[in-house]
Formats: C-alpha cells, sequence, structure tokens
DNA sequence: CAAATTTCAGTAAAACTGACATTT
DNA sequence: CAAATGTCAGTTTTACTGAAATTT
C-alpha cells in the first residue's frame, strides 16, 4: 500500500530506447519465425549476406563485416559449409586463415532469405509512409553512427 | 570467384530492421554493462517499474505489465524478494495469486536504476535533437502499435 | 616477442515452451 | 470441466569471454 501506485508514472515505456528495443524484439520474433520455418537462423543470413556484399574473406574480416564474433563465425561457417552455402578453403597467402566463399546454393538461399525479410520488413513498417520510412532510417542512422565514433 | 563478389550490394546493412536492431543492441550493451555494474539487470528494472506504475499486482499481471513471461516472472520476483526490493505474499482473495508489492528499497533500487537508463538514453541519442527524438519515438510508437493490433 | 587468426569450451541474458498442481 | 495462476525444468538464439595452438 502507501506510495506505491502513484509514485512512478510510467518509467519505462515512455523511454525511447524502450521503444526500440521493443520493435526490435518484436521484428526479431517474426523473422525468427518465419526464417526458423526454412531451416535457418540470423546469423546464417547475416554470414552470407556478408559475403555476397564483400566476396570471399578469412573468418576474421567475415566477423568484421557481419558484426558478429569470431567464435561464432567459427561455429556459422561450419553450419553452413556442412549445408553447402560456402566454401572453406585454407589461404595459401597466409597459412593462419581460411577463405570462405559462397557457392551458388548459398546464393539461392540467400535469395530465398533475403526474400523472407524483406516482406517480413514489409509488414512490419506497414503503419508507415515511404517517406516516414527513410526519416526513421536516417535518425535510426546517425544513431548509430554517432555510437561508432565513441 | 565468379559472380560473388557483385551480385548483391548491401542485402543486409541497408533494411531499417537491421538499423533498429543495431540500435537496440547497442543501447542494450550498454545498459546492461551500466546497470550489471550495481548488480542488477533488465528483468530487475521492468519488474520494479510496472510495480511502481501499476502498484501490488499479481504475477500474471505484472508479466502483462512488463511484457515478460510467467516463468520469468517467478525467477525474477524471487529474486527481488530476496533482496527484499519486493514483498510476495498470499491473495486472501483468490488462492491461486500471490500479491507482489515494491518495497521502500525497492522504490529507492528503482530510482536508481532509472538514473542510469535515463542518462544511457542521452549519451545514445546525443545526435539528435529534442525534435527529432520526438519524431523518432512517434513512428516507433506507430510501428508498434500496429504491431500490437494483428 | 607481439599480433592476428582459428578453434574450442563455457557463460549470461532474454525469451520462450511444456508440463504439473492448485484454485477459481 | 474450463480457465487462470504459480512453479519448475529445459531449450534456443544471440552475444560474449578466455584460453590454446598456429602463423605472420
Amino acid at each position: 500500500m502507501s506510495s506505491a501506485e502513484s509514485i512512478a508514472p510510467a518509467l519505462l515505456t515512455t523511454k525511447p530506447t524502450w521503444l526500440i528495443s521493443q520493435v526490435s524484439l518484436h521484428a526479431h520474433g517474426v523473422i525468427a519465425a518465419r526464417i526458423g520455418r526454412v531451416g535457418a537462423r540470423g546469423y546464417h543470413f547475416r554470414v552470407l549476406a556478408a559475403l555476397a556484399e564483400f566476396g570471399p574473406a578469412s573468418q576474421a574480416s567475415l566477423g568484421r563485416h557481419a558484426e558478429m564474433d569470431r567464435s561464432d563465425i567459427t561455429a556459422t561457417v561450419g553450419e553452413l559449409a556442412a549445408a553447402g552455402l560456402v566454401r572453406r578453403g585454407p589461404d595459401a597467402d597466409d597459412r593462419r586463415r581460411n577463405v570462405i566463399a559462397i557457392t551458388d546454393a548459398g546464393l539461392t538461399r540467400l535469395r530465398e532469405l533475403d526474400g523472407i525479410l524483406t516482406a517480413v520488413q514489409d509488414e512490419v513498417l506497414a503503419a508507415l509512409s515511404a517517406d516516414e520510412r527513410s526519416t526513421l532510417t536516417s535518425l535510426l542512422q546517425r544513431v548509430l553512427d554517432s555510437a561508432r565514433e565513441n
């Protein structure tokens, strides 16, 4: 009893970072369900997309492009290689490294996953006009850029 | 070799949902580090904030307010009760239920955590003006509202 | 010797699932 | 009997840590 009812109106739900995390959680939930249905998860898409965008790369460089930890790259590349979606071979020039390349099957898989993600995106942002989506994008981009300076 | 280098320019990083998840991840990382330093985590704040905002409640109702699963409420309330931050007692009117109430120590803790979160928020959104922050907030709110309709 | 790379084992947090007993 | 509630044990995904072995 006492003061508990009135002391703190909406401490949580008024915070922009709460909104961001809730929207992120919602999108992530839909995405995970949708790509889970075809047997993939977020890390698979991220690695395939980074390979398609930047070309064959060492695992360390792949981790920097996909913003993933090296240890998670090792496991993810292992799974993708077992499924024939990437090829992993030794780097002749630097024998510490592996060279990872996406295969044709990997490109097909990437297109499938990208189609799913693009569709989910449209559903999640359905309430916003095209203009509003670019406003949202540029505001978030600036937040992210400033975070990366520090 | 072959087509891997050019087929898919920026499939990942151009997606608004990627930006949302990256900003969310960044904010979450800072928040987790900062409140972890004082021995708390996200679930603690969410339960304390919901209790302060809505008053004493059953665990099920608490879960709806804090948007947490019942099973996680059980564990979190257990931790908070052990630390003296909430009180857990049987509900005389409905013997299926517990009544959870925040204590004075819990209110003090909540103010501490809220101060930390408000400060982190300002850091994370430092690149945006006040107007831009409310634009961001209202865009995200609309995305979330539309998600909850479905 | 210092730094980079890959690998492995393990942890933490958030979110969720299914089952069970109790009570309404 | 159906629904709600609290509890428990367990899983998944993401993210991270620390250490070891190899190579530059």
